[in-house]
DNA sequence: AAGTAGCG
DNA sequence: AAGG
């Protein structure tokens, strides 16, 4: 584990390739039941560049019309979201030591070309509780800012099985993911195979 | 607004 | 609404 910014702790290789292969194996269980759509951008209505679905019992999604939100049910099925897989659960206790669960694990699928621009996680009412941030598949250039979006920035390269959180002052940071790394070497574990190159799942406290 | 192109 |  290294602290790359205050508050912001980077776990290399948390999750070996077994690990990995279980998570994907739920996660391709959460796309089945709930499957992967398209973000757009509030009023301007473009389209992000990553697929997303949730699991747990609050999901991130945003629309031209209603704006970043949080939504109990899936947009397009009316469902609710899948439960947030018991892994999931234990790793959130194991690395945030935050006394209650979270309520939302976004999963986000990316393309080799898919990206994330600059931004704070700022839809939520808990400000204190950490963000977890896993990966699967492809390398990525992530991104770490600070609290204003003109804040120097660090790049750090998340790799298959890393986790991230983001806890105290780093909770508010900037971040986004610049680029996806060319990597042959790293698919996307068999269950996933083919959905994209990356998948990077994020759990919170919403409420 | 987690989007992007290109102009002052 | 400034930066990679």
């Amino acid at each position: 584990m290294s602290e790359i910014a205050r508050g912001a702790f980077h776990h290399p290789g948390y999750l070996d390739a077994a690990a990995q292969a279980a998570l994907a194996r739920d996660i391709a269980g959460v796309i089945s039941d709930a499957p992967l759509f398209v973000s757009r951008m509030p009023k301007s209505g473009l389209p992000m560049s990553v697929r997303m679905t949730n699991c747990g019992p609050l999901g991130w999604m945003s629309d031209r019309e209603g704006g970043y939100r949080y939504e109990a049910a899936h947009p397009e099925t009316g469902a609710p979201w899948p439960p947030m897989p018991r892994m999931l659960l234990d790793i959130w206790a194991e690395l945030t030591g935050y006394p209650k669960p979270p309520e939302a694990c976004l999963i986000n699928v990316y393309s080799d070309t898919a990206k994330m621009g600059l931004h704070q996680d700022r839809d939520e009412a808990d400000f204190d509780a950490p963000i977890l941030s896993l990966s699967l598949g492809a390398d990525c250039r992530f991104r770490l800012g600070g609290p204003k979006r003109a804040d120097k920035t660090i790049a750090v390269t998340l790799s298959a099985g890393d986790a991230l959180v983001l806890a105290g002052p780093a909770r508010r940071c900037f971040h986004g993911v610049d680029r996806i790394l060319p990597s042959l070497l790293t698919p996307l574990p068999g269950p996933l195979a083919g959905l994209g190159a990356r998948v990077n799942l994020t759990m919170r406290r919403v409420t």
